[in-house]
DNA sequence: TATGGAGGGTTATCCGGTTCAGAGAGGGAG
DNA sequence: CTCCCTCTCTGAACCGGATAACCCTCCATA
């Protein structure tokens, strides 16, 4: 079954193709009548515009792209991405826009993807996301002069359009909290730190800490197991923590089994907050205090911002909001005998 | 900065730009020696084929499309989605195949995605997976004439072209294990029962049971609340369970948690199986005996199948490896007083 | 020396839709 | 009645490649 194309309904209606592709186009130079009968026809024979057909004029794909740079065991595990992916898909869908994915493995390769896909003219635009310091693939979309917009903070975004959440806000609202309960020990255990969120977070930990409570930083890859590791390294110390901060919710688990394996209660002896809520910090015992963000919405607006940007708007960075604390089981007072 | 096309390619060689076309796609009619030089300067400028315009004459895509039809937050913590997909992707990246990504909500606004995608000649074929009793996206499918491949059991895929990992055996062999350590009564908490593998699981699971072991089946959606919500009315009932299977490994933490919850220790006075094993269930104490299956070696075969199919190839069913047992410290030996 | 064929290259056309420059028809103003 | 303008529509060119058909040259062979 040959799909249909403005030829066929152009033939059918007894006009030109030009006809065809004002009506269909709302574009002015047909009259109403006609109009209607043409739209009337193509909806009949179920004509659709094709994609590559109307890419090779315009230029554009009515596409974009998103490139995940982490290993496959990970991103699985991550809830944050496949939210992400179906809030920006929310608001593609209503216009049209497909997304292209691809699982990378390197920032070489992902420089290799965008490359490709602008060369082929496959996308209009992209998303990059887990920003780095130095990162070389801003360069590379500067480069290309592809519309991209960057999840991540704006300082390292170079002049792609960024929208990013404030994590300072988020830090000391944790710490404020951790410290008004009587903890003054308390550790954060990270992620990746060539990542520039992990560090934002870092100085700002820092800064919340000051004065008010001694703290520690260990970076991890995300992993459960590292998560764990340090959290077995962090109790076994002679001054451990009273509470454990961490950059993800696996690891928050996975610490949150530690502690029960080395006989730390949870929240008695030690207090466990998890950054990026999701159904697994709910269903464990006790349910994890968590730093929540609605982040389908976080995809929205960035795919809102990349559609202007495509269409030659200006699109100032912009901040989204920031994550907020919502206090579960994990988090209590402080042991008594620790302040 | 304007994309390189062949015509660039053409004057600078002093060529026609058929004989570019020839050169750069390893066809006959061109000299080793103009060969040379072409695929030089092609290299040099940087040229990349617009797929639009490839797209526009031999009616391929180059890009293959999966849409997802389950709610954001149950997708997210679901790592079989991403395994799959970037086992998909590392076939699809040697053949320069794209995959386009869309979150749908229901099997309705599924179908109509895969009609805009063929339509308008976006993608050469489709994975469908999730696959329900009379599903009527296979009938879509099959009615629109794109090459699709199910991932899920062929007897309900049509004339579509199948691939599945076989079930039964690892429901024996888990039932077997299970028996073998003296549980006499065993529960299953299944997802979905709409979707064709569950009950696949669901028979499976009763056969292996028949005259070895009582048993009972929960039907839920997956999410951890429901886990939780049916290990509770497990647990409780007077003639409670020493064992359960859960379909996933979210409902197998929250029946842990449960479980913990209830003073009902595991494994001494409970057993605990994950289908599908994860990061998740290994970081949780105990860790998560589960049903290991390679699943981005899963995805990879679909792809390849995929892409025969487009290229015209005769791909019948497929029966991929089944998963097998991983024991790890939530299965014992039953409760002596149960038996 | 005529002939056939392979090798190397070109021209013309097509894919499906967009866009530009006009061409007729019809109507209002002068 | 003529002039000009607007409305509606059409032919042709174009986007970037693929492909069918054909042409020229050179060399080997009968």
């Amino acid at each position: 079954m040959k799909r249909p194309t403005i030829a066929d309904i152009a033939s059918r209606a007894g006009v030109s193709k030009v006809a065809v592709s004002y009506a269909l186009n709302g574009q002015p130079g047909v009259s109403e009548a006609t109009r209607a009968r043409i739209v009337a026809i193509a909806d009949e024979i179920g004509w659709r515009p094709n994609s590559a057909a109307r890419a090779l004029n315009g230029a554009r794909a009515n596409c974009v792209g998103l490139a995940l740079c982490r290993p496959a065991r990970i991103l699985g595990v991550e809830p944050f991405f496949m939210e992400l992916i179906s809030g920006i898909e929310g608001v593609l869908a209503d216009r049209s826009y497909a997304l292209l994915l691809q699982v990378v493995t390197s920032h070489q390769q992902e420089s290799e993807v965008y490359r490709h896909w602008w060369g082929e003219s496959r996308i209009d635009g992209v998303f990059l996301v887990d920003l780095h310091y130095d990162d070389s693939r801003v360069a590379e979309l500067e480069r290309l002069g592809m519309p991209a917009v960057v999840i991540g903070h704006p300082s390292q975004s170079g002049s792609l359009s960024a929208i990013w959440s404030e994590e300072g806000e988020a830090v000391r609202e944790t710490v404020g909290y951790l410290v008004a309960l009587g903890h003054r020990r308390i550790a954060r255990v990270a992620g990746l730190p060539e990542l520039v969120h992990t560090t934002v977070r870092d100085q700002a930990f820092r800064q919340a800490c000051e004065g008010v409570a001694e703290h520690v930083i260990v970076h991890t890859d995300y992993t459960g197991e590292e998560g764990a590791r340090a959290t077995r390294r962090l109790l076994s110390s002679p001054d451990r923590p009273t509470a454990i901060v961490y950059d993800n919710d696996i690891m928050a688990v996975a610490g949150l089994s530690v502690a029960q394996e080395m006989r730390v209660e949870v929240p008695r002896d030690l207090s466990i907050v998890a950054w990026d809520d999701s159904p697994l910090a709910q269903v464990v015992r006790p349910p994890l205090t968590a730093l929540t963000r609605d982040i389908p919405a976080y995809g929205a607006h960035a795919a809102q911002r990349l559609l202007a940007l495509i269409a030659g708007e200006d699109v100032p960075p912009y901040e989204d909001q920031a994550a907020i604390l919502t206090p579960r089981g994990s988090t209590g007072p402080a042991p008594s005998g620790t302040q």
